[in-house]
DNA sequence: ATTATCTATAGATCTATAGATAATGC
DNA sequence: ATTATCTATAGATCTATAGATAATGC
């Protein structure tokens, strides 16, 4: 019943790796089992020994993987960014900005229409939690006094969708152009257009 | 040599109607001929009779007719709302709520890919222009001194990021909801979390 | 005759499975 | 014996085309 076996871990990291990149990139429907296999170097046809429930499964187990990811590097990017505010919302932002792009929409109206509806409820709950240490963090400063806009929820909306947006930029700037918008990006969320 | 004839012109637009919520919902690989007609009540194979072009043209035309009508789209709201920077976000982002989703991420990481590449160059570009009104906007709003944040191009990606951000909140929200959202969410652009 | 639509089918993938083969661990 | 990997192939789509059929306009 139980499976005490450890598969070839390497192997099985590089295959999620890489499906990892190319559900992320491009979306279910627009990766094949080809892809996957050609990009981790092994027979798509062997994708079946590390996951055997096939496509659908390799996109769920990835996507769990790689919001339960998230989850804690966002965590992480808080804990380490003290008491500030703009310094939380930066470091999150950098974090959002090493990661593959998290199109929540593509998810929602896409990808998971092949995938059965108990995974689906796991991971658009999964994904839901991830939101909450960023609005917790901003009630937190609500509470201080140091944030006047009462909306904690929405804010978190604005402020992810606007980083992630930036991953939609031509990718012709590096990395240096892109953190340098991204800190102007924070101070836009914190003054917003008039104030400075 | 020319093509005199008019076709169906009514069928015609019940399948490029069809072809555009779908593309636009789920992406070209997600999309399937079948669905198309399925959608517009025309059986696939007639869609060559529309589309001498296939799967590819059908794409390509129906994007490049969703770009412009979203260019004239946001060039009348901002006309129709006068000087104010507060009530042209607002009529653009109404504007952006009325319709189909328009995921640039998407159409530039997996879309595309599959469209030749002198049609890619061409709707590329005319993606491109989409925000140029509203950047001229904001830098007549930056010129009347009414608008601090001096990056009008990073400002107008973060808008429109944000606004289509919204349409990936699960549904479970009437319009009335979602509008009040769209007012608060101009009202953080503009006064940012701390001002007010 | 032209326009619009359908049927039938070819050819190209794609997912998935069965089962052979090689390498490793006892 | 177990683990890891490949070959070969079945079965299900999907795009695309050829060509039949019906409806319309002269």
């Amino acid at each position: 019943m139980a499976r005490p076996k450890a598969l070839d871990n390497d192997t099985l990291q590089r295959v999620l790796d890489a499906a990892d990149d190319l559900f992320s990139r491009r979306g279910y429907a627009d990766v094949t089992l080809r892809d996957i296999g050609q990009a981790s170097g092994v027979h798509h046809s062997s994708l079946y020994y590390y996951a055997p429930g096939g496509k659908e499964q390799l996109y769920a187990d990835v996507m769990a993987r790689n919001l339960a990811r998230h989850r804690t590097g966002v965590e992480q990017a808080l804990a380490g960014a003290g008491d500030d505010l703009r310094a939380q919302l930066l470091a999150v932002g950098r974090w959002f900005m090493s990661q593959p792009m998290l199109d929540m929409a593509r998810m929602a109206h896409s990808d998971l229409r092949a995938i059965s509806p108990s995974k689906i409820e796991a991971l658009t709950a999964q994904a839901f939690t991830l939101h909450a240490p960023i609005i917790d963090a901003l009630q937190a400063a609500i509470d201080r006094g140091e944030v006047r806009f009462n909306d904690p929820k929405l804010a978190t909306y604005a402020f992810v969708s606007m980083v992630q947006g930036m991953k939609a930029i031509p990718v012709a700037y590096d990395a240096a152009v892109l953190d340098e918008s991204l800190v102007r990006l924070v101070e836009l969320l914190m003054s917003g257009l008039v104030g400075g």
